[in-house]
RNA sequence: GCGGAUAUGGUGAAGUGGUUAUCACCUGAGGUUUCCAACCUCAUGUCGUGGGUUCGAUUCCCGCUAUCCGCACCA
């Protein structure tokens, strides 16, 4: 492995954008930060990613592929806790001007004030009465919110409605969860996937590809019954892998001893970093520039039980580029109690339970109209009362005494037969940045080697996510070796999901050279030879190694 | 957001208060060439952006935007 340097990340990324990988986008316009073009070449490698990314997930076999708005209603993300979360709350200091973060203010008292709303954090200030530590005196005006979403409005003028850009895509696996769960015929577990844009409206975009306001992320949300006891095959990952976990630091483990041990606190999630490593993996980024850390208790997103980061070496150091959370019934729960809907999944008793209901209820023809509007709380204190209660009785109900008579009463006794229950999944959540995944894949297989003395660079990515699967190169453009190049180039383009790239200009080691740079894993060459016996000679990419095929046996994906 | 540095063809660089802004590589055309950035000829293409100072600004000054490095922030 090369060692990663500033210099080489400058040469890197010249090249990226000399060849049309990636590009700061609006350029001509002067440029905007945290935005990126993925060029003529990187547009079908992000396009390859993604769908080798598809068919990893779609391969467990229960898991399906959604797709849900970007605009998001404002209630919605309110319901997520993202309008709580994504917001930062600033107060300015009436003598100095100096904006502070109101959380930050009180922090010594409350160490959660992040979580505090609005209200509460402008309380707490009055109460407190911190100092500016800009200035020292203590004279707050008021508090206004900054929000880290790009807000919009659905619709114009007076009906609009307020909403934002979606900052991850797993709200529309939780919104459509119904759908899902028919579709599934209602048996857990099952999945649902979703790849698309995700924004957050970053204050300061840095490094590149790493943050970026417009992003393209690609998660799995996999509902499961919090009850069941998941048996994954663990033992398929048999390498240890970097673990870093908040008790125990850093180690060399097998997943499935992590689980045992207890370190993952999740079989499934454990499962899921095993099937995360494979794709990272197979996308050309070095399994030993790979490690999971495990999230901190107090660094944990509100919702999560258990939350491991798959972070990459490169030229940034570690960047978290995948998370694995185990976020329990959150997400759900709080969509259920914001729109009053049932987001659940049935469960079926073994054996059905049987209740026997002994007790009293009103009865609503006597107390209805002597108590009138009292009635509904009556009703609700004598259900409570034990199936021996004698009556005539007082009840004391919001501070005053009733008489209930015997005529007020029914006795209520009957068996019931419960066959199952309503609750809420778990979900344990995998989330791609695929954008960082796409800038590591890049960053491990570039290589700057010598060749006969000169600096000469290669882009080793792996063939599933290459940009270009071929390219047709006639050794002159003459003879009718260009004709014959030409129609091999086109027919290998009328095959289903192969692009070939025609290159006939400049001399065939300058050809060969420009194809290795931007990741291309073979080179047919078409010669005097081609002309009489119909074959061309293969060139593999990583070692230069030539063969010699028949053009019809040329078999590409 | 704060502090520092930077901004010249596609890439990497040089240079200047004055009329036509250099160089290498790249790219394109033609020639040459029987497999790994060769060579010859020709060609295309640049002073981030807005304002100020000045007879004249790519050059000096200011704002903006972007990039890089610290700090802060951050699923």
């Amino acid at each position: 492995m090369e060692e990663f340097s500033t210099d080489r990340l400058a040469r890197l990324t010249g090249m990226l954008k000399r060849r049309g990988l990636l590009l700061p986008a609006f350029e001509i316009h002067g440029g905007v930060a945290g935005f990126y073009d993925y060029g003529p070449v990187g547009g079908r490698i992000r396009n390859q990613v993604n769908q080798a990314w598809l068919s990893h997930w779609l391969s467990l076999g229960n898991v399906v592929e959604i797709s849900s708005p970007t605009v998001t209603p404002y209630p919605v993300l309110e319901a997520s806790g993202h309008v709580g979360e994504f917001t930062d709350f600033l107060v300015e200091c009436k003598k100095c001007s100096e904006a502070s973060r109101a959380d930050h203010l009180i922090e010594s008292d409350y160490p959660n004030a992040d979580s505090f709303t609005k209200e509460e954090l402008s309380k707490k200030i009055s109460e407190l009465m911190p100092i500016c530590p800009a200035c020292g005196v203590s004279d707050w005006g008021e508090i206004s919110s900054q929000n880290l979403m790009f807000s919009t409005r659905i619709g114009n003028a007076d009906s609009a409605r307020e909403g934002f850009l979606r900052p991850e895509t797993a709200q529309g696996m939780f919104t459509s969860f119904t759908s899902i769960y028919r579709h599934f015929r209602e048996r857990l577990p099952f999945g649902a996937v979703q790849i698309g844009k995700g924004y957050r409206n970053e204050i300061s975009p840095r490094q590149g590809m790493i943050r970026l306001r417009e992003f393209n992320m690609a998660e799995l949300e996999y509902f499961i019954d919090p009850e069941i006891e998941y048996h994954h095959n663990l033992d398929q990952w048999k390498d240890s892998l970097t673990l870093i976990s908040e008790n125990e630091g850093e180690m060399q483990v097998t997943l499935s001893k992590a689980v045992e041990a207890g370190i993952i606190r999740h079989s499934t999630v454990g499962y899921f970093m095993g099937i995360t490593f494979d794709f990272v993996t197979s996308i050309g980024i070095n399994p030993e520039l790979i490690r999971f850390r495990q999230h901190e208790s107090n660094e944990m997103a509100h919702y999560a039980v258990d939350c491991w980061d798959l972070e990459i070496m490169g030229s940034f150091g570690w960047i978290e580029c995948v998370g694995i959370a185990h976020r329990g019934c959150y997400d759900l729960e709080a969509h259920e109690m914001a729109t009053g809907q049932r987001l659940r999944a049935w469960r079926t008793f073994e054996t059905p339970k049987i209740v026997e209901i002994d007790g009293w209820t009103i009865d609503g023809s006597t107390v209805g109209p002597e108590f009138k509007n009292f009635a509904g709380k009556i009703k609700n204190a004598v259900e409570k009362l034990p199936p021996d209660s004698i009556f005539p009785m007082s009840l004391e109900i919001d501070d005053d005494e009733v008489n209930i008579e015997p005529r007020h009463v029914k006795k209520i006794q009957r068996q019931e037969k419960i066959s199952g229950e309503w609750f809420i999944p778990h979900v344990v959540e995998p989330a791609f940045g695929i954008d960082r995944l796409i800038w590591h894949s890049i960053d491990h297989s570039y290589r700057e080697i010598i060749k006969s003395g000169e600096a000469y660079t290669i882009l080793s990515l792996p063939k599933s996510i290459s940009p270009i699967d071929v390219t047709v190169l006639p050794l002159f453009e003459k003879d009718g070796i260009d004709n014959l190049a030409r129609k091999i180039h086109e027919n290998l383009c009328k095959r289903d999901r192969v692009l070939s790239n025609y290159d006939g200009s400049g001399s065939i080691g300058r050809r060969y050279a420009r194809s290795d740079e931007i990741g291309v894993p073979y080179c047919i060459t078409v010669d005097y030879e081609s002309l009489e016996n119909h074959t061309v000679t293969v060139r593999e990419r990583d070692t230069g190694k030539q063969e010699r095929v028949k053009i019809d046996e040329l078999n590409f994906k």
